[in-house]
Parts: C-alpha cells; sequence; structure tokens
RNA sequence: GCUCGAGUGGCGGAAUUGGUAGACGCGCUGGAUUCAAAAUCCAGUUUCUUCGGAAGUGUGGGUUCGAUUCCCACCUCGAGUACCA
C-alpha cells in the first residue's frame, strides 16, 4: 500500500504554511475589477479547556468545501477564523485555581490551533481575531461608544448621532421627539436649557442607545452575574446550571427594542431556514392588539348635590354669550393645539368640545381635562369663572386654566402642568393589552401583576393584609419554581374595582403572578370564555363567567379561537364574527378615546453589564455621579490584574479589587490606557462591570475584512465596500436567539450611522447538525457484577454504566485488563462474559461529553487515516444541517474510496509502485462518467449537499477503475474536482501530474453537455403505477412509436391478459404507465 | 401547550418540478487471494414467496394514469419556546 497519508499531509500543510497559499488578497483597484470577492465564515469557536472533538470540525469542513471551490471558481475568497476568547469557563477555572484566564485562554487557543491545522483548513490566519486581546476590544469598546453616542428616531427609522438630538432640544424641546423607553416628561427648549447638567443627562439616557438602568435582571448567586434571557435554559444557568432570581439592579442596557421592527423585517430578504427565523421571530414576538384604559373605580369623585350644578337664571345670557365667544380659537390657542392634537401628550385631545352646558377650548375626555384659556372679554371674569369652574370639577372634570401670555412667552411650563394633571389622572387607569379587544364583554375581572405600580394604591384596607401577603410569596418563589408549576392557581383580590369603559359596570381587580410584570403593560383584562388561563383563575376563585360566543358553552371551557363564531351578550357586536367585532370594537374604543391600537414585542432590552473580570471593561468613568466615556484617544481602556477574580466584600464586580486601576500609584502615574495624558481625571471611578460575551462576537466578521490600519479603524472603508457582509455563514443552531440577533442589531446600527453598508451581515446561514456519541455501557446485575450484553435474560434488571468508548472496538468488545487499569475501584468485579470470552457492551447514541466518555477526538483519526479521510467521512455522515451519530466503523468505506482514488493513478510494478497517468485519449465511457461527475459535484457544492456528493465521486472512481482509466484527460480535472474535500491527496496527485504551483486556485473543470448525452433509455414499464419490467429503447423515438414497441412486447401482452388498455400514459425519457 | 422539523432496510442515509424506492457507504453472508491475518478483489444482502411473482417509505384516508414527494386527520421522535394576554 502507497496512500501514505501522513507523509502526504504533512508535507502540504506545512507547504501551506509557508507558502501563505490562502493569503486572501487585499481589495485594490486591480482585484476589484478581475475576481469577485466570496466571503465565507464559521461561527468562531470559545477555545473551551477540552478542545475539539469530532462535532466541532463539521461546519469548518462544508465552510472550507466552499471557500476552496469558490477559489477554484475565481473568486477572491476571505474564510477567516479567530476565538471569542472572553468568557465564563476561563474566569470560573482562575477563581478554582488562581492563574489568570489569559494564560488559560492562550493555552487553549494553541490547542484548538494545533488542531485545526491537522483538519487542513484554508483559513487565512493572517486576519485572526481574538475577542480578548486588547488590539481588538479596543474596537469593542470604540463601538459601544458609538451606540452609548446615539439615538434612534422614530421617524426616519434610524440611529443618529446624540449631538443631533441636542440641537433639537436646544431648539424646539422634546415636544417632537418620540421616546424609545418609559414616557419622558414634555419639555421646551428654554426649559432644556435651564436643565443642570445632571438632570439633562437623565433626560439623555433616555434616548440613548445604550444607557443605565434599574432594570429587573436575572441575578445568577452561583455565577456572581446577571445573564441575559437567552444565556437561560429552562429557568437556570446555560452554564454550570445554577438557579436564576429576578433582582433589581442598575445595568447597561442596549435598547435593542429600538430595532425589533427591522429586526424582524430584515428576516424576509436573508437566506436562514426557516425554523432559524421562526426562532427570532418567535423572540422578538410582535403581537397586534389593544391597549384599554380601565378607570379605577374608588378614587372617582362624584358630583354633590344636584343644586349646585344649576345656573343662576339671572346670569344665563352671560353664560350664553361666554359660549359664543368661546368657538373662536385665539392665537395663543393655536399654539397650545399645536401640541396636544395628534395625541402628542398621550391623550386624544378635541378642541372647542361641549360640557354639559358649556363650552370648553380643549377637553381631554378619557381622563376628564379641560384646558381653558383666559379671553379678555367682560363676560369671562368673576363670578361666571367661579361657577362654571364648580360645576365642571363636580362633574369631575379637572380644569386647567391659563393666560394667553403664558403660552405665547414658553409653552414648556404649560405643557408640563397639563403633563402632570394627565398623570394625576393615570394613577387611576389601569392600561391592558389586549389581542382580543372583541371580547371586552365578556371581561368579569382584571387581573394585575403583583409587581404592578398600581396594587398597594388601590388595595382596599380590608385587603391589605392578603394583598401583601400574596406578594412577599410570589416575590420568594424563585423563576425556576414558577416554570416547574404552571398549573396551580393563586391570587389575591385587592378590593378595589375598575369601571367597564363600555357598560360601565364595576369590575374586580385581583392580582396574580400569571401576569407577567414585563410584558405588555403588566395587567390584563380577564375573559374567562375566551381565554384558558383566565378560565382557570376565574373557576378557582369562583368569578363568574358570561359567555359571549354564539352557541358555545364556556361555563367549563374556555374558547380561544379566532373564527366565525359570532359574538352575543355583547351589545353593539351582537352577531359579528372575531374579524369584524375587532374593527367595530376598535372604532368604538377609540372614538371613546380609552384605547389605541399597539403593537407589542415581547423583545427585552438586553442587559449589557457582567460582574465578571474576563471580559471588555467599560470605556466609561463617572463624574458627580454621571457616566461619561473616556476620550477615544485613550482606547483600549485594558483589563487591570487583580489578586482574585472574585466580588470583592462590598459586592462590587471582580473590578472592584483593582485598587490601582489605571493608576500607578508608585509612578504616579497613569497606566492601561493609551494616550494617558488625555484621560480627565485619574480619580474618578471607572465602570466596574464588563461587557457580556456577546460584545466582542456582535462584529468580528468586520473586523476580519480589514487587513492593514488596524490601529485606526475597526474595519476601512475600502474593505467594507468590498466584502460589504458575510455570503455564507456557518455555525451552530443554538445561537439562534443570542449572536444572531445581536449580531444583526450592531449591523444596523453601524449601518445607520454610516459605519458600514449592508443591513444584513450574514446573507445565508447554514446550522451544522450535532455530531451525537456513541456511548458504550456496561450492564450491573447485583453488587459488583457485571453481565455481558447477550446474556442478559429477557426483562432482566440491570444498570447501565458509561464506560469510555476507546476501550471498547468496533464490535462492541471491551478490553477488561485496560478497563480495570482505567477504573481501579473495578478491579475486583466480577465479569460475566459470553461463552467465548468477551465482554461485550451495549451502545446507545448520545450528546458527546466528556462526562459521558463517548468523545471522540480528531486528531486521533487524522493520526489513523488522516485529515481527508476524517474531511470526507464527515461530509458523508448526512446531510450538513442534520443531527447524526458518529460511528468510527463507517470511516473504513471513505478511507478505503481514498485508497482507491490514489490507485486510479498508479500501477504496481514489481512491488513498485509507478505514476502511471498517461497522454492517451480517454474512452468516451470514462469522459462520460467524468462529465456526470463534474455536474453533480458542481450542483451538490451549490446545494450544501456534501454527502451526496461524496457518493458521487466514490461512484466516479469504482466506474474509472472498472474502465482501467488511465488518461490524463480525465483523471487531472477529477483532481481539482475533490480538492476542495481532500485538499492534500489532491495536491500530492497535481504535482505528480508535473504541477509546480498548489491547486488551490486551479481553474475549475467545464461540464460539457455533449459528452453526457445518451442515445436510450431504460424505460420502466409500469401497469396502474407499478413497474413491471423495464424496456430499453432510443430517446429519440415518438410517443407513437414507443407505444407501438411496448404493446407489441410479449411481457405486456402476458400483463395485461388478454384485456384491452384503458389508457397508456407516455412521458418520453420518464416512463409508461399501461391503466388496465 | 404553542412553533418548527423529521419518521424510508440491521445501521448512516439516496431518490431535480409527482415518474424505475432503497443510490453510496457501514454491517452481514458466501467466494477468490493468503500458511494465516491484514489489505484487496468478486457475488449477494427490504420483506414475503408456491420462485411465476407479490407487498412495501410511521398509521388511516384523499387527489392522480402514477405519491417517499401534494392535501386532510392521527401517532411517534427531535429542536426551540414557554403562563406573552
Amino acid at each position: 500500500m502507497s496512500y501514505h497519508f501522513s507523509e502526504i499531509e504533512a508535507k502540504w500543510q506545512k507547504y501551506w504554511k509557508e507558502n501563505h497559499t490562502f493569503k486572501t488578497k487585499n481589495p485594490d483597484a486591480s482585484t476589484q475589477e478581475s475576481t469577485p470577492p466570496f466571503y465565507v465564515l464559521d461561527m468562531f469557536p470559545y477555545p473551551s479547556g477540552a478542545g475539539l472533538h469530532v462535532g466541532h470540525p463539521l461546519g469548518y469542513i462544508a465552510s472550507d468545501i466552499i471557500a476552496r471551490y469558490k477559489r477554484h471558481k475565481g473568486f477572491n475568497v476571505l474564510h477567516p477564523m479567530g476565538y471569542d476568547s472572553f468568557g465564563l469557563p476561563a474566569e470560573q477555572y482562575a477563581i478554582q485555581t488562581g492563574q489568570h484566564p489569559a494564560v488559560t485562554t492562550l493555552n487553549n487557543i494553541n490547542r484548538y490551533r494545533e488542531q485545526l491545522d491537522k483538519i487542513g483548513f484554508s483559513f487565512d490566519w493572517s486576519r485572526e481575531v481574538r475577542t480578548s486581546d486588547p488590539s481588538y476590544y479596543r474596537w469593542t469598546q470604540w463601538i459601544f461608544m458609538q451606540i452609548f453616542n446615539s439615538w434612534y428616531d422614530r421617524q426616519q427609522d434610524k440611529a443618529r448621532p446624540i449631538g443631533e438630538l441636542i440641537a433639537i432640544f436646544e431648539k424646539e424641546g422634546n415636544i417632537a421627539v418620540e421616546a424609545c423607553s418609559d414616557p419622558v416628561s414634555i419639555f421646551s427648549a428654554q426649559e432644556w436649557n435651564s436643565f443642570s447638567e445632571k438632570v439633562q443627562q437623565e433626560v439623555l439616557s433616555k434616548y440613548r442607545l445604550t444607557f443605565l438602568a434599574e432594570t429587573e435582571v436575572n441575578w445568577c448567586p452561583g455565577l456572581g452575574t446577571v445573564l441575559a434571557n437567552d444565556e437561560i435554559i429552562n429557568g437556570v444557568s446555560e452554564r454550570g446550571g445554577f438557579p436564576v432570581e429576578r433582582k433589581k439592579m442598575k445595568q447597561w442596557n442596549m435598547r435593542i427594542t429600538a430595532y425589533a421592527e427591522r429586526l424582524l423585517k430584515g428576516l424576509e430578504t436573508i437566506d436562514w431556514t426557516e425554523s432559524l427565523k421562526e426562532s427570532q421571530r418567535n423572540w422578538i414576538g410582535k403581537s397586534e392588539g389593544t391597549s384599554i384604559e380601565f378607570k379605577v373605580n374608588s378614587t372617582q369623585k362624584q358630583a354633590s348635590t344636584h343644586q349646585d350644578l344649576q345656573i343662576n337664571p339671572e346670569n344665563a345670557h352671560l353664560f350664553q354669550r361666554a359660549n359664543q365667544i368661546a368657538q373662536k380659537p385665539t392665537e395663543a390657542e393655536s399654539i397650545l393645539w399645536k401640541y396636544l392634537k395628534d395625541k402628542r401628550l398621550g391623550q386624544l385631545f378635541k378642541q372647542k368640545a361641549v360640557v354639559g352646558d358649556f363650552i370648553v377650548d380643549f377637553l381631554c375626555s378619557n381622563h376628564k381635562i379641560i384646558i381653558d384659556i383666559d379671553k379678555d372679554t367682560v363676560v369671562q371674569k368673576g363670578e361666571y369663572l367661579k361657577k362654571r369652574t364648580q360645576i365642571l370639577e363636580a362633574l369631575g372634570y379637572t380644569v386647567l386654566r391659563f393666560k394667553p401670555e403664558e403660552l405665547l412667552q414658553d409653552i414648556g411650563p404649560v405643557l408640563s402642568i397639563v403633563q402632570q394633571a394627565l398623570r394625576e389622572r393615570e394613577k387611576s387607569v389601569i392600561r391592558v393589552f389586549t389581542t382580543r379587544p372583541d371580547t371586552i364583554y365578556g371581561v368579569t375581572f382584571m387581573v394585575l401583576a403583583p409587581e404592578h405600580e398600581l396594587v398597594l394604591k388601590i388595595t382596599t384596607p380590608a385587603q391589605k393584609k392578603e394583598v401583601e401577603r400574596y406578594i412577599k410569596e410570589t416575590a420568594k418563589r424563585s423563576e425556576l419554581d414558577r416554570m416547574a408549576d404552571t398549573k396551580s392557581v393563586t391570587g389575591a383580590f385587592t378590593g378595589a374595582y375598575a369601571e367597564h369603559p363600555l357598560t360601565k359596570n364595576p369590575i374586580p381587580i385581583w392580582i396574580s403572578d400569571y401576569v407577567l410584570a414585563s410584558y405588555g403593560t403588566g395587567a390584563v383584562m380577564a375573559v374567562p370564555a375566551g381565554d384558558e388561563r383566565d378560565h382557570r383563575f376565574a373557576k378557582h376563585f369562583d368569578i363568574p363567567i358570561v359567555d359571549i360566543f354564539e352557541d358555545i358553552d364556556t361555563q367549563e371551557k374556555a374558547f380561544s379561537e379566532k373564527g366565525d363564531v359570532k359574538l352575543v351578550h355583547s351589545d353593539f357586536l351582537n352577531g359579528l364574527p372575531y374579524k369584524q367585532a375587532l374593527e367595530a370594537v376598535n372604532r368604538k374604543l377609540q372614538e371613546e378615546g380609552v384605547a389605541e391600537v399597539k403593537i407589542n414585542y415581547r423583545l427585552r432590552d438586553a442587559v449589557f453589564s457582567r460582574q465578571r473580570y474576563w471580559g471588555e471593561p467599560f470605556p466609561v468613568y463617572y463624574k458627580n455621579g454621571i457616566a461619561k466615556l473616556i476620550p477615544e484617544d485613550c482606547l483600549p481602556l485594558e483589563l487591570p490584574e487583580v489578586e482574585k477574580y472574585l466580588p470583592t466584600k462590598e459586592g462590587n464586580p471582580p473590578l472592584g479589587r483593582a485598587h490601582s486601576w489605571h493608576w500607578d500609584e508608585k509612578n504616579n502615574k497613569v497606566v492601561g490606557v493609551k494616550n494617558p495624558e488625555k484621560l480627565p481625571d485619574h480619580t474618578y471611578p471607572l465602570e466596574l462591570n464588563t461587557m457580556p460575551g456577546w460584545a466582542g462576537s456582535s462584529w468580528y466578521f468586520y473586523r476580519y475584512m480589514e487587513d492593514q490600519k488596524r490601529d485606526t479603524v475597526f474595519a476601512s472603508k475600502q474593505a467594507l465596500t468590498y466584502w460589504k457582509k458575510v455570503d455564507l455563514y456557518i455555525g451552530g443552531s443554538e445561537h439562534a436567539t443570542g449572536h444572531l440577533l445581536y449580531a444583526r442589531f450592531w449591523a444596523k446600527f453601524l449601518k445607520d450611522r454610516g459605519y458600514t453598508t449592508v443591513e444584513e451581515p450574514f446573507q445565508k446561514l447554514i446550522n451544522q447538525g450535532m455530531i451525537l456519541g456513541e456511548s458504550a455501557f456496561i450492564h450491573r446485575i447485583g453488587k459488583n457484577k457485571y453481565i455481558s450484553l447477550n446474556r442478559i435474560k429477557k426483562g432482566e434488571e440491570t444498570q447501565p454504566i458509561h464506560v469510555d468508548v476507546s476501550l471498547v472496538n468496533t464490535s462492541n468488545e471491551l478490553d477488561l485488563e485496560k478497563f480495570k487499569v482505567w477504573r481501579p475501584e473495578f478491579k475486583k468485579a466480577k465479569f460475566l462474559t459470553e461463552d467465548n470470552g468477551k465482554f461485550i457492551v451495549s451502545r446507545e447514541v448520545e450528546k458527546m461529553s466528556k462526562s459521558k466518555y463517548n468523545v471522540i477526538n480528531p486528531d486521533d483519526i487524522c493520526k489513523e487515516y488522516g485529515a481527508d479521510a476524517l474531511r470526507l467521512y464527515e461530509m458523508f455522515l448526512g446531510p450538513i444541517d442534520q443531527a447524526k451519530p458518529w460511528s468510527t466503523a463507517g470511516l473504513s468505506g471513505v478511507y478505503s474510496f481514498l485508497k482507491k482514488f490514489w490507485r486510479l493513478y498508479h500501477i504496481d510494478k514489481n512491488e513498485e509502485e509507478v505514476f502511471a497517468v498517461t497522454h492517451t485519449k480517454a474512452a468516451a465511457d470514462s469522459l462520460k462518467t467524468l462529465h456526470q461527475t463534474i455536474k453533480k459535484i458542481t450542483e451538490d457544492i451549490e446545494h450544501f449537499n456534501f454527502n451526496t456528493a461524496v457518493s458521487a465521486f466514490m461512484i466516479c472512481v469504482n466506474e474509472l477503475t472498472h474502465q482501467a482509466c488511465r488518461s490524463r484527460e480525465v483523471l487531472e480535472p477529477l483532481v481539482i474536482l475533490i480538492a476542495p474535500f481532500a485538499p492534500h491527496i489532491a495536491e500530492e496527485l497535481w504535482e505528480k501530474l508535473g504541477h509546480r504551483q498548489s491547486i488551490a486556485t486551479a481553474p475549475y473543470p467545464v461540464y460539457e453537455e455533449k459528452l453526457i448525452q445518451e442515445t436510450t433509455k431504460t424505460y420502466p414499464i409500469s401497469f396502474n403505477g407499478k413497474k413491471r419490467f423495464t424496456l430499453e429503447l432510443p430517446l429519440e423515438l415518438s410517443k407513437q412509436e414507443i407505444e407501438h414497441l411496448v404493446m407489441e412486447h410479449p411481457r405486456t401482452q402476458e400483463q395485461l391478459n388478454g384485456r384491452a388498455p384503458k389508457r397508456i400514459i407516455i412521458v418520453p425519457g420518464k416512463i409508461v404507465n399501461i391503466v388496465g
């Protein structure tokens, strides 16, 4: 045997390294014209201490095949690799051992690199990035600064520099600017300019795309840090599986919610799998519904006596006159109207509205607020005004009265007063979000989240004790408990009632933890007839259920379908099906000013602070409690040294231990930043949190684009416009709602601010499936007694125990001696073997993991079968995106294929191998085989069907072997064809064919149709759709000729058995079907 | 529960727009070579069969000349998500 893969592979790996074979060309003028760019990227790995197992390279092999293929096709290929090297495991390890995470990380990276190199990837390592490298994370810090210095303009639907927002505030206040978060008070330009810096910054933080906020976070005591939603799986931390609880903490947040709609829409433009897009859609969780206000009854004033409201008949003419005057809007009124119309203050105002006997200037009927502007007339003064106000207030209105001068001078304070009044009113309003406003007549109670701010305000004294007890109880329950227990119904009655906005009936208000504070408004209108949870709650607490669906009894079961079922007991909605009822009720509620159609997203702003050491430091310091950015010139702000990687006694993150952070007390100078002289004052405290793992991975694909000038820009304009985006991205689906969402978010941001050119960074995305391990088990029966698999009797109870798969051969036989060495505690155990003395283990497919002793190391495979065999086998296992079990035994197939392929180019002469490719003309059948293969392989690569491509190679080699083809005309193109899959053997044969240059950029063979054209077709002859025999016929025959020949055939006559066929279907070139 | 995906030999898996089901490989069986083994090569390998054939792609129905492929219902498994109003 002369296929010496280990020599060949070592030789070419060395060659590639020394000749920089895979160095990407820079986009200068010449490349731009001649070679189109193609960017194929793998999700970069976190270099864990365990090293790679055979599952990891699967995606890398696929992307490498594409990269190599595209080079043959003449593309300028960018195919880089790097490390996502900040992260928790290195830090956990540091806490345990005291070893600096940078050291651990470096060791792991070196080990990864060694493993990767053995597989023969065509990465351009000159562009490698490491997220924990200061030269890299300085740009992560820089991007954070740009995000901090930006706000989201809802009108233009893009991020803009914060300076432009400040300019707007200085000129016209914030009346025209919609805030992204909680409502911001309205202020005028004058007011803005008079604010202190602190107030100004507080206001700006409500607009910035990253901001500090007291947020309910997922606190993980086990890890001592907060976690993002996507880092929690089933209520416990993804890493380590520690419980997670809710806690309020001051944290940096990323306003990803500003991009919710664009993140959703963008999915339509990219080529990802439906399931992945679906995950992101679910995560964003858009739902269209109605936000409805319910007034809390208890606080409503009642009109005192009827008599007070009477107008003195003597003065009736005055009132009439006053009303007439009030009808024409004055200049001052016009100004105010500008700010009140179109719900600018969040509430519907009407101009010149009638209230009782009066015409008022402005009315918010929902909140019962009246704004009157003084008129400079006699009739509007004195007793009239007093009486008028008295009457209106008695009716439950708040009357605000302003002088025209106030409005003309500075409208700011006026608006503040109006807003204040609105807020006051809001306090007695419960806003709910519902997607089923059509069921509003079925509301029999309301439920607030226990954390809802109104709960304590509205609770009646009688219910106070119970409500407080319930709140305490739910706060104690951890997230995990809540999730585990979805069946039990709990809640408490507040004693308060709300007023139904349409029927005006009193609605009891409850609290319960089935309503989440973090979604919608934290309150729901409960319709037991139409919602299962509401139904369960109503049943449990004996709250009445109103049937609102025609002919459907909802007393025992809720009916939640949105169909053609008509409504009943629903006033003006009676007889309407879902769709029409929805429209009608929305129209009505909006007219009343108590509701608006609203879009809600499940997506939350992303918490961006971590109380960890091993992450990017924030380029932030605090001056008088205000967060400020350090100057850009000072980046990178490097991680300080600490003596321990644990939180401080005061509960500060580990960075709090760096007493002399960036201030070297001995030498009296600033350290750890560039251009230290530009740092404003080293005595201001720095931010002690670090950034989360997803910070560095949200933009690394741009860094790879850049080859030079790495300290002046994160990536040059030239590089960004040339490469634009990742054409093909390969990685695991576990990043569906984390990395892939955050990276899209940052990409959109960078585009908005003009730093990059594309909206979506990953055009085509493929998720490689997991490679599963084949665990081995021995079976225990009784104490210290183990039984071989085939001796287990049917129904016998055994306890399976994992054993290391390396101790088991391909016949599932366990090496007992080695096993006892591996596990000394089994030394004295009794092993009941088969009759032949062998001990057989059972096998089961499981996830590959150290703890299951089923990990297969790619190094071992490369050593025993070679990298080319590993590459082919991983591709041959099955479709790239599917999970599939690893089986080392199966490797022999591709291994013998490679030997067979090698033999195609050699003959044995007197025990010696001779290269035997000739210049003779190829036989027609060999050319046909070759071109069929070219066609198949090309199609398969384009469609990422690597498994069938490998089998096409096998078919090709089998055929050429049979044909005894030795012709260069066939064998030379074949080497190029296989080079992307098995690059080492291809390079070796390419060299033997006389080439001096690497095969890497050899032009891809061109498929010629005429060489594979057939003249005959073996037709399947079917009877009633079942094939009964085949018949070879010339392809050029017409339907009639085929029919004639088929009908004449004795087998046809036999099948028909004398009957005449009803119909004969002939598809030339495909099939013949005779219907009898 | 919801969403998405998948069910094909002993196993991994093939099957362009509906057109010869089981390609290719593993495993298994038999044979050649060998002192023997490895390696290699050849033949066979869905099931049943009266050796003529017949049935067959999770189950049941439907559309069609023809269904692994399209439609409906159900079952099983996997992934994601989870009181989202």
